[in-house]
DNA sequence: GTCTATAAAGAGATAGAC
DNA sequence: GTCTATCTCTTTATAGAC
């Protein structure tokens, strides 16, 4: 019975934007929803097919949004990217110490992919799928980003609130280790919420594990 | 010229042999080239055209070897976690306290991951693209892994050698966080060498980043 | 802005010769 | 164990009606 109908084919406007969440047009739920669909599947075995089902579209009326699938993943790593950045810039404009800034950065940047965790993790790991020109575009955001941290933690060290007998790279190749592969596992209804996994992030990356405490 | 000859269709056995790497057969061949492939390019957008190219093989002739493409990933996730738990179990038979156990367990995480990095990427990334029953499969390897580092963390607690103020769970999964996203970034021509990062990482999580030294 | 219909390319996999 | 040739299915994307 209406096999031929899966698509959402044939239903009116009306009906469509019923199914819809209140309020939210096609344009403003396409990145959000491509990039669920991208972090379940992966972007290489996410087909528009499914995408626009998941938005009650046919196939063809994503091609009035986008020009190609590309493009939504180029959309979401850029403004992975741009979010990140600017949640980082505040932190170092706003906090005075070395150390608070360090830290300040650590909470943002957890803040961050936990409050969008589709699109964070998309662009952290399906980064790769985009053509040459643009993943070089989207590799110079994150080149920047990742400096800017490393920066801070070379401030941090200068200033004696980090350890000095690693050089400022490891460091931040390690505290990017902690912070990022959070994505593979974070689900927003676990039993960890950011707030905990913030606190317990600093502890270790600064404390460290060791001793009875 | 001789375009339609790319898969090296129409060589002889002999010159196909010779543009191997000395000794090494199809069959042994097969997985490490999958395994790399997959790491490059995801599982999803590697074609079996492009395994076979690679393999100076016809697309065709893969078929011999394997039942399918999918064969291949289960081959690799299967591998590479009977081996880091064999590595585990090694470590946790030879060690005698709770403090050597976990040590020895964080390096030989980063041994076994670093020494093969094109399978454990495969394994821990590409994991959610093997069909619903394979994945289970593999799942519980995981699964029986992780539990045993966790169980070593517990015990390390009681002992006094780690933190108690946070739960063996969490304190897990921050250490996978710190060991596991190597693979995004980790090259064996890169300038960090296997037993630095060892180095770093046991000092990083036992003691923490924070404080002069 | 969304639809029907379809084009064009690429995928995984198989049959059968050698 | 590898080849040539081909099948079938799915994919991204477009043309043109409404």
């Amino acid at each position: 019975m209406n096999a031929h109908r899966q698509d959402g084919a044939g239903r009116r406007g009306s009906e469509r934007q019923a199914a819809r969440a209140a309020g939210a047009s096609t344009a403003e739920r396409l990145l959000p929803e491509a990039a669920k669909l991208f972090r379940e599947r992966g972007y290489a075995a996410s087909s528009t097919r499914e995408l626009a089902e998941r938005l009650n579209l046919n196939k063809a009326s994503l091609y009035y949004h986008v020009e190609s699938k590309e493009d939504l993943l180029y959309e979401i790593c850029s403004k992975s990217l741009r979010d990140v950045i600017a949640s980082a810039e505040a932190v170092i404009e706003r906090e005075t110490s070395p150390k608070a800034r360090l830290e300040g950065l650590i909470r943002s940047h957890i803040t961050a992919i936990t409050a969008d965790i589709d699109m964070h993790a998309t662009m952290l790991l399906e980064l790769r799928s985009l053509s040459p020109g643009r993943r070089h575009d989207v590799m110079q955001l994150r080149n920047f980003y990742e400096a800017l941290v490393e920066h801070e933690i070379s401030d941090a060290q200068h200033a004696g609130d980090l350890r000095s007998d690693c050089d400022a790279r490891s460091l931040a190749l390690l505290l990017f280790n902690l912070l990022n592969w959070t994505i593979t596992w974070y689900r927003s209804d676990g039993d960890l919420d950011p707030n905990e996994l913030i606190d317990m992030s600093l502890r270790i990356f600064l404390e460290g594990a060791g001793g009875p405490r």
